[in-house]
DNA sequence: TATTCATACTTGACAGTGTCTAGTGCGAAA
DNA sequence: TTTCGCACTAGACACTGTCAAGTATGAATA
């Protein structure tokens, strides 16, 4: 019976990165401590990352896969469950969203890997509004709706995950249904 | 002819800090670099402000405090002025509103003043959802709607201001009437 | 007028950080 | 047997937040 080979040392590396990044938040992410956790030397980190960016940049990339794996997914199930998936996703990998939408911990344009997980997710959020408002609908509007339904699912993530939201809201079935209700009032808006 | 009064020091850190949120972002902002740039020593700005956190908590008083006159102010031309001020607030005062959601960089719990003010701006949000929808609406729904509409404001927000959305859009007028468009369907899902 | 005292700072020190440079051990290829 | 590249380690540097202690100054008080 062979023994399990250790998980690499990026898996665990970026593990432990999402552990911080989900807890206490990303900018609390050291590569001293990362190191410290993976039991190696303060520098180990650099020769599979470069440097601090390219762990977030890391963790970006899996996010963005993860979450058009999952947008895809729902959308079978209409646009409502698509809206509610993003918002799923987001208190699920808690760790992967705060750190996706920061630009500041890290610039995708300089990860391609990245930022075509991101495009990728985006493109899917995309071709659900075009099915809704119909092939035939001109360009501005097209984009004026994505952002209005994106709008609606990054501001319910956030505020659940970071804002004072969670905080008035009683028990986990609330939670359930508040997502559920606020999906269907974006999708209500939507092509009319 | 008296000499104007130089800003009081407190002052000159928080506009720094600022400038420095709006730009690179707010966790850019070091103690040591505000002092410098108030030609001050680098203890000084404890001596005002306690910790690196006493200074976001002035931020987010601050913050709170200019959004909820400003929400005020525009309730008047109705619910959709009252979206749309929220977001013409995070792109007039980006510095600000990076800081007043991060609750990692100041917990306001810990800061009364500031809890004050964010309490207020929630509560103008709220007593508009609940003008439209009703008085006798049970207190779930309320709930939900109010949700609903801060995570439209709130998500079209940040996405505008940090998210890849503003590369997508054209020009000013086009941003002016994305945000009219998205605030009028946000309102129209609202009260049926 | 002399003394006290709080306010608004300054100076110095310490541990922790990201990252540059320069190694080291080691398995595979030649 | 030697070479070579990969995956690391070790040491140093400038920078950070923050604790502790000192200093100047203006107002209040005796």
């Amino acid at each position: 019976m062979p023994l399990a080979k250790p998980d690499p040392l990026q898996r665990v590396i970026v593990d432990a990165a999402l552990e911080i990044a989900s807890g206490v938040g990303p900018d609390a992410i050291s590569m001293r401590e990362l190191a410290r956790q993976a039991k190696v030397s303060h520098q180990a980190p650099y020769h599979h990352f470069g440097d601090r960016a390219g762990i977030f940049a890391a963790i970006c990339e899996e996010g963005f896969a993860i979450l058009g794996d999952e947008m895809c997914e729902s959308r079978n199930l209409g646009a409502e469950a698509l809206c509610e998936s993003y918002v799923r996703f987001a208190l699920n990998h808690r760790g992967h969203f705060r750190v996706m939408f920061r630009t500041d911990l890290c610039d995708m344009t300089s990860y391609p890997n990245a930022a075509i997980q991101a495009d990728r997710a985006f493109g899917i959020l995309y071709d659900e509004v075009v099915s809704l408002v119909g092939l035939d609908a001109d360009e501005f509007a097209i984009q004026t709706q994505t952002a209005y339904m994106w709008s609606v699912a990054h501001g319910l993530s956030t505020l659940l995950i970071d804002g004072p939201l969670l905080k008035k809201i009683g028990s986990v079935e609330d939670m359930d249904q508040l997502i559920k209700n606020v999906a269907r009032m974006a999708i209500s808006s939507i092509g009319v």
